[in-house]
DNA sequence: TAATTACAGAACGCCATCGTTCCGTAAATG
DNA sequence: CATTTACGGAACGATGGCGTTCTGTAATTA
């Protein structure tokens, strides 16, 4: 919509969006940081703002809290589909899925996002609900899709393509997504993550494979 | 140790484990709901119990969600090794791990759990990596001893145990303990958690069934 | 320029929780 | 019985967040 300084020309001193973002990326810390006090001030400070600028954007914190899962879904959901509607090697189509979700899930912005919609989804299933299908079930999904493409064109054996997609998307996290929400393992190196992917794949079309006239 | 009324023997009014218990429990329950305001006053409440009590048994709010993680490590850690030295049938072996491990990842405590410790390990990553490491790193190794057996019993070709094992556990859980967590989708009935852990394991056997001489 | 809007900063009363301390009672020991 | 310890409940002052309001200033438009 807007890009910064462009706004819709209203007469007086526009908005810094800079400082809105600043506002919603402290609740996200704050969150990630398993800050169990959650205050309207606490976030003020550490977004280096007034307490008052807040309070004209957001009417409590509550309110605030939902923006920040609102902006995050946005931005989610935008990277999200890309469909897939021709395969050129099933192999390198899912190993780019891969590499896609576990960049994701290992990134630091990830693991925050993720942390933030655990400890408050609790409360709120709305929220839960709702990035749950746009993140990772949307991942699952466009793997599925991928896997019947594959199988139309024969390359491979599926009854149920969302079920074998979210067996994939399972060993492409392994325990990383734990490990690291738990703070229980470091960050993997690239390197690792790209076997983690290619490994997965190359498990599941051999035994997807189809089947050989024995 | 001690159980309830067989105490040392010391002259006074005996603890009233429960009461402990219950505290604990409701610091537990506090975090699972996703409460931002994590206060004594608030676990006091919760658990029924004087605030008092609480001061006494721990020093500050720190000691008590220490002792609460304590606890829950004793309880998963005492649940977790059952070392496995022989095999039967390494189908069923493994259909019984998944069981188990699904049966902890849906069950209403282990969700609650897993909230606790990913809200609170992120300030605190000693107690992240304490369980992270007995719950599901030792799952994992549970699961990579049977596949090293069947390895080495020539039913199945496994170059990395643990790596294997745990895209096994991968397939397990899916994004089922994400669903969970983030509160976006429902718990599944027993049916479907069989299908999940059968299927999966149908796979993986299918994908490391020793080569044939082609 | 004047008008308009956003922001920082300070202040306000209100209220919840903090950590602590008291006392009276309950429950065990000898 | 007396002694000892655990517990509940009530109170304390202190702290700090809450939601709101005010003032002065900065930034933009007409």
């Amino acid at each position: 919509m807007n890009d910064k300084e462009v706004q819709t020309a209203s007469p007086g001193r526009p908005v810094d969006v800079e400082k809105l973002d600043r506002i919603l990326d402290a609740v996200l810390d704050s969150f990630a940081e398993g800050d169990m006090h959650f205050t309207i001030e606490g976030i003020a400070r550490r977004a280096g703002v007034s307490k008052g600028t807040i309070y004209r954007h957001f009417d409590n914190a509550e309110a605030l809290l939902r923006a920040v899962l609102e902006r995050q879904h946005r931005e989610m959901a935008g990277l999200g589909p890309a469909p897939v509607n021709s395969i050129e090697d099933l192999r390198d189509q899912l190993i780019a899925l891969g590499t896609q979700l576990l960049a994701f899930i290992t990134c630091e912005q990830g693991v925050r996002i993720m942390r933030t919609v655990i400890t408050h989804g609790a409360r709120h299933s709305e929220h839960g609900e709702l990035i749950y299908r746009d993140g990772p079930r949307a991942f699952v999904a466009r793997a599925a899709q991928c896997l019947a493409l594959g199988a139309e064109q024969g390359q491979i054996e599926v009854e149920d393509p969302m079920h074998t997609a979210e067996q994939l998307c399972g060993m492409w996290k392994g325990s990383l997504v734990h490990g690291l929400l738990m703070n229980g393992c470091p960050a993997p190196d690239p390197q690792e993550l790209q076997f983690r992917v290619e490994s997965a794949v190359n498990l599941l079309l051999k035994a997807l494979k189809a089947e050989p006239p024995r």
